[in-house]
DNA sequence: GAATTGCATGTAAGCGCTTTCATCCGTGGA
DNA sequence: TCCACGGATGAAAGCGCTTACATGCAATTC
């Protein structure tokens, strides 16, 4: 059945040294000599020895553990087809570190408090943080209590925090760029909720392109949608009735953009040879909507990757408290645009 | 800055009691007097006391921390679009408790023997276990090993392991009699990965409605799919070319009853008139495909519930060891069938 | 009123580890 | 040959908690 583990004691009596020795050997500690370091890791592969890390927070005061807080009331996050992605990344990160990785969700007033409670005790080391509306106060009170942390996505303008972002203003500004310099002389677009740093970021990226090009910014031709397929679809059908000569629409993400190829479609428009669509976030289905979707792709894997590191040299280096990652975009060629 | 959290013994001397009397009410001990409690928990909430964790296990040998174990080579779980779902579901399953969701992504062979290891040293109480493949050597590794475990689907069959399912053989074949008793006459299905629980049993279902309306299961009316999209596009022109008059067809996921949706479109067949289309799982999508898709749901949150809850029994209470449940399915009445 | 009981509370050990400090041994210089 | 030195190792304390056991007090019994 269950055996105990072995201890440190008992990888010390085999090895015929003290529990000191045992413990230097594990913590890699460079004043064990060769020999008695060789002997030391023998009896650990014998007994397959893993350090109990109750014993070792206990003293070590820290506790390798870091959390993945998803700061949402409601369960928009779940939606984010990110998630599961930023989840991967990071684990894969921390894949050869003694770090395990702490599942935190909090939606509600109460298991806000309870999260922030829980972290400010110092059970983890550090934290990443997904949020997604602005007025979180999670991001502030863990920074001001000193506690690691790393943002998913750039706080609101103002907050200084750690953050890795994709850059949403360049990729929006890169795509819609693409569409003016094909010929597109009407170009909207529909933006996401402008409550969201994402949302303002990709709308002005659009409007950096529309400004680079020389035109103005016409509000005729900006919708807002809530990045649901619906939202896009709807958002379509009122561009349409504004502007019927619209001949190409940039969609702050892909959802919308998928719904909007519908709208177009129903009312027999065709893409790209009417109006030219491209989305953001390049989502799994976007290669197989019809047309094929084209969009801006983010380096998910290198954002997280980037998270991952920037938390851990926090972890180890607390002086190091503004820094920021923001990771250039791809425009995905497909056939909408 | 970072406060030391405060202690056991900081609370006592607040109280002016023992340490063991703190620690008795923090555990609810019924052995305090009243008063006593009383002024225990005005320290305590005076105090903000938090009992640390590592200390704690140290001592207890429970670590209050259970894993949410995803044991797949490949990164499909992550498309999976309920394992968010069940994430939230586990996660406020324990909302109450003292509990920890840890998690943990075994990929590949060095993850998966590091996780078992993991698990095998009692760094956790208990492990919900996600993985999709049927050989995967850890389920019964780990309920060998005595820890506390729970899958989230069925095993092979011929393995006794407690787990929680959906009724995808009922749902299946509630779906697939609603296309017969409807009048359509040649009714295909579309399997998924026949390696997999779920594949099987969705097949059986469809084939279990055949039978009970007297009909023999025609070969030619069956096509395999990877659950993916592009797989039920495929698979349905598959179908359609063998079998011109066919009129309904059982898709074994939604995923691919939208490829198919497409495909039929495509084709020129109209759905429901031509061809009725029923899917499983009622993702998100299938509100707004054209047209709506009829499908079956999983009650998911009763599922995650019903886990966490196995698991918690199991934690407490070993013998305990081949209970499952599995949940009814429901037929999501719209558009297409 | 003394002996007994029962219950609330306190005392103290010990969980497995890290780390400080003391100890020991071998080396090189005088 | 002796001493000083430095580097590897060991002894032991202590991290914050739970719990077995001891203790003390009040209520109960005769």
């Amino acid at each position: 059945m269950r055996r105990p583990a072995p201890t440190l004691e008992e990888v010390a009596r085999l090895a015929a040294v003290s529990t000191a020795t045992v413990s230097r050997v594990v913590n890699r500690s460079p004043k064990v000599r060769p020999d008695t370091r060789k002997a030391v890791e023998k009896a650990i592969a014998h007994l397959g020895y893993v350090p109990n890390r109750a014993a070792r927070s206990l003293v070590t005061k820290r506790t390798d553990t870091i959390a993945l807080v998803v700061s949402e009331s409601e369960s928009r996050v779940f939606s984010d087809p990110f998630f599961p992605s930023i989840m991967q990344g990071i684990s894969s990160a921390i894949a050869d570190t003694e770090l395990q990785l702490l599942l935190l969700l909090a939606r509600g007033e109460r298991e806000h408090v309870k999260v922030e409670r829980y972290i400010r005790h110092g059970h983890v080391d550090g934290v990443i943080l997904m949020s997604l509306h602005g007025d979180d106060p999670l991001p502030r009170a863990l920074t001001e209590a000193g506690i690691p942390t790393v943002l998913s996505g750039r706080p609101r303008p103002g907050e200084r925090l750690p953050y890795v972002d994709a850059d949403n203003r360049g990729g929006a500004r890169a795509a819609t760029s693409h569409l003016l310099s094909a010929g597109r002389g009407k170009v909207g677009t529909i933006t996401g909720p402008l409550d969201m740093t994402v949302g303002v970021d990709r709308f002005e990226g659009y409007t950096d392109a529309l400004r680079d090009s020389g035109q103005r910014l016409r509000k005729g031709l900006v919708e807002h949608g809530d990045f649901s397929k619906e939202a896009g679809a709807r958002a379509m059908k009122a561009l349409l009735r504004r502007h019927p000569a619209l001949d190409g629409v940039f969609v702050a993400n892909d959802p919308m953009a998928i719904g909007a190829l519908e709208t177009l479609q129903a009312l027999g428009r065709r893409v790209p040879d009417d109006v030219a669509v491209i989305g953001f976030d390049d989502v799994a289905d976007a290669a197989t909507t019809n047309p094929p979707l084209t969009t801006v792709r983010q380096p998910l894997e290198v954002m997280t990757e980037a998270m991952a590191e920037l938390l851990l040299r926090r972890i180890d280096d607390a002086s190091v408290d503004d820094e920021f990652v923001v990771c250039p975009t791809r425009l995905i060629h497909r056939a909408s645009a």
